[in-house]
DNA sequence: TGTACATTTGCACAATCATTCAAATGAAAA
DNA sequence: TTTTCATTTGAATGATTGTGCAAATGTACA
């Protein structure tokens, strides 16, 4: 059983619609895809597994993570924007930390992941 | 306390050293980042979501998706290489699938995590 | 064999993005 | 105030990547 819809060919149509009305709850792949990506990059990562030990100045960060003041201040501004990382400010030093647990339970289910194969 | 380093200042160099440690365990961040990237893309997130419900064919993935057959084949590629996703061939038609569970409960802890907030 | 259809692959292009440099801002000390 | 240092911001750039088109491959059927 097949059928032509705006040039896409779909051959088992009761699974297909059943499959998006499964799909259609739950939030957009787009949020999620998101959220995804901010966590998608070593630099960024490096930010955050650095943060699940100690909540740490930029310099600091620029040490552990390998890369310019600037750079680092864009990803992290990056970070804030995304709810990852929250930051305080004492005198001259900026101190960055998590937001929640939710990340380092996605970073711990990863890590799971990979060391599985 | 600070110290220079190659023109990077650290402030807290005890800190740093303990937070470098415990970085060193645990799977490298480029092999983590390079995971999750797989999932970090609108179209790879719907073909994971789609594969959750069942097992489907390109075509069928295609109309789910919203996107060309060959774009749909080169991301199907990507998710392969990734061991995300298999797939069998039968007579004309390549059915795809998720590999393992670990994939479900990721998109379900963001899932989560987008939820609660 | 040749035809028809599902899928893959190679190439090209537009868009996104991570990074750096230089300049600006914030904040405390002199 | 001026100086000094930590951090942020804006602009520019090189690299990556998601996508579609056209051609190639795989598979079954006539």
């Amino acid at each position: 059983m097949s059928s032509d819809i705006c040039d896409i060919t779909i051959i088992h149509q009761s699974e297909v619609d059943r499959v998006a009305k499964a799909m259609a709850s739950g939030p957009s792949v787009t949020v999620m895809a998101d959220f995804l990506k901010a966590l998608a990059d070593p630099t960024r990562l490096k930010v955050i597994q650095a943060l699940r030990h100690a909540e740490l100045c930029v310099c600091d960060l620029t040490a552990l993570v390998g890369i310019s003041v600037s750079g680092l201040s864009h990803q992290l501004r990056y970070l804030r924007n995304m709810n990852i990382v929250k930051f305080r400010r004492d005198g001259k030093l900026a101190y960055y930390s998590l937001k929640d647990e939710h990340i380092s339970q996605l970073v711990d289910l990863v890590s799971e992941h990979i060391n599985e194969r």
